[in-house]
DNA sequence: GTTTTCTATAACCATCACGTTACATAAAGA
DNA sequence: TCTTTATGTAACGTGATGGTTATAGAAAAC
C-alpha cells in the first residue's frame, strides 16, 4: 500500500466521528440523515466526513431513490492492519526477551567474570 | 483504548515522516540527529514529530549524555490493531458470503416461488 | 411543472498541522 | 568558565481541518 493511501486511511481514522460512522456502517448501510441523527452536528458536517472516508476508500456510496446509502469498504482497514502487522514482533512477549538479549549483546559478548576484573 | 488515545495514535500514524521514523526506530534506537539525516527537513521539524509520537505513547526518550535516544514503544500499535481487528470479519471471504445472505434476508425470508406470484 | 425530500456545495470562521529561522537550554569537556 | 555538541522552544507563514449557515441540485411525488 502506498504512503499516499496510508496517509488517507490513517488520517480518516484519526477522527472519532469518522470512526463512529464506520462502526455504525458495520451494522448496516445508512444514509446521511441516519448518520447525522447520531451526532450533535449539522448534516453538511457529516457529509464532509463521508467525503473523507470515501476518498480513503473506506466507504462507497450509491443512490437509492432520493437518498445515497453509504457502505463500509473494509479493504483499506485490512491494508492498514497489514502495515501495523510489521510491528507485531515488537509488542510480543517473545520479542521483549529477544530485545533484552540484543541490548546486552551491544555491550559486547558476556564472558564469565569478564567485566568486573 | 479510549477515543482520545486512538485520536493521538491514528493521528500520529497519519504522517509518512512519522511512520518512517517508527520504521527506523524498529531497527535501533536513534537520536534526533540520526533521524534528521534521513529526511530533507530541519532538526526542529523532526523534534516536533518526535513530540507527537511521544504524546501518542509510540516512543519513549531518555538522555544518554548530551543526546536523547528515542525508543519505539509498540504497545499503542497493538491497541490500534485491536481496534482494527473488530472489522476483520468485514474483509474476510466468509463474511462476504454472510453479508450477501443477510442482504437477501432484508427483503423478507425467501419462500419457494413466493415473490414472483 | 411544482413541491417535497435528501444531499451536496459555497462561503466563511477558528483552530490545528507542518514547515521554516532564530534563539534558548542542557550536558560534556578543554 | 567558556566552548562545543545536541536538542528543545519561540515566533511565524501557510495550508488543511472541522465546524457553521445559506443555498443549490437531484430524484420522487403530487
Amino acid at each position: 500500500m502506498s504512503d499516499d493511501q496510508l496517509d488517507l486511511v490513517f488520517g480518516a481514522l484519526a477522527d472519532r466521528t469518522r470512526r463512529a460512522i464506520l462502526a455504525r456502517l458495520a451494522r448496516q448501510d445508512a444514509n446521511v440523515g441516519d448518520l447525522t441523527a447520531l451526532f450533535t452536528m449539522s448534516q453538511p458536517a457529516v457529509s464532509k466526513h463521508l467525503k473523507v472516508l470515501e476518498q480513503a476508500g473506506l466507504i462507497s456510496r450509491n443512490r437509492q431513490g432520493t437518498m445515497r446509502l453509504s457502505h463500509l469498504e473494509a479493504a483499506p482497514l485490512k491494508d492498514a492492519t497489514g502495515w501495523l502487522a510489521d510491528y507485531r514482533a515488537y509488542w510480543t512477549e517473545s520479542y521483549a526477551r529477544l530485545d533484552e538479549l540484543l541490548d546486552s549483546l551491544d555491550d559486547g559478548p558476556p564472558q564469565p567474570g569478564g567485566e568486573s576484573s
